[in-house]
DNA sequence: ATTGTATGTAACGATATGGTTACATACAGG
DNA sequence: CCTGTATGTAACCATATCGTTACATACAAT
């Protein structure tokens, strides 16, 4: 679970979010937060390692994309003892209203 | 989601796992794991901070138990994003089984 | 009262993390 | 080619994390 410690950083879940909505490249990513881009870059490379996010090369241009198995590992973790704080008729009722 | 980095470390993870299955002394638990009582002690505050688990003293005793609530938070943070990794019929049909 | 048990904290060291600036590499385009 | 753009890495520093041993505190029990 090294998916943990990547999302344990604020920067990192954000870039999580950020490339959720849309791949983008490392220079758009890095213009969003107030650190340094290589201080970003090297947050990618947490993510990389980590197998949450992949990069698809295109010219200079490193396009980041989430790779959901990470996280679905995690929701599976999670889901072992969701019992202790749901019970099955709210998860049911959630998950009919997502659709 | 201080969680998070509560979660991030294996040790601590196991003892959320074994409190889960049944609260215990601050001793019981250091016993379980291959590091010293007070690096457990620890842990077990970084838990506490986090508002993961909490102990009722008896007598010396102080018994953990894990306090649901922060589990969730993340669990509801995942489920944003979850309807990238599953779809909802996949996600009934497990919600279904678990019962 | 004194002793033993249970627990947390302090102090310290090694390593990890996250920031910075400086530098190296690689592709695009005039 | 040479220049500008995009990106990653290296070197460095400050702080956090996680381990240890030594110590303090609190309750139980004789």
């Amino acid at each position: 679970m090294q998916v943990l410690a990547a999302l344990a950083d604020p920067i990192r879940r954000e870039i999580v979010e950020v490339l959720l909505d849309q791949p983008q490249d490392a220079g758009t990513i890095a213009n969003r937060f107030p650190v340094s881009r290589p201080a970003v870059s090297r947050h990618l490379r947490v993510l990389r390692e980590s197998g949450i996010v992949r990069s698809e090369t295109v010219a200079q241009r490193r396009v980041y994309h989430v790779e959901t198995a990470p996280l679905a590992e995690l929701d599976d973790w999670l889901s072992h003892y969701r019992r202790f704080w749901t019970d099955r008729l709210d998860k049911l009722e959630q998950h009919l209203g997502e659709g």
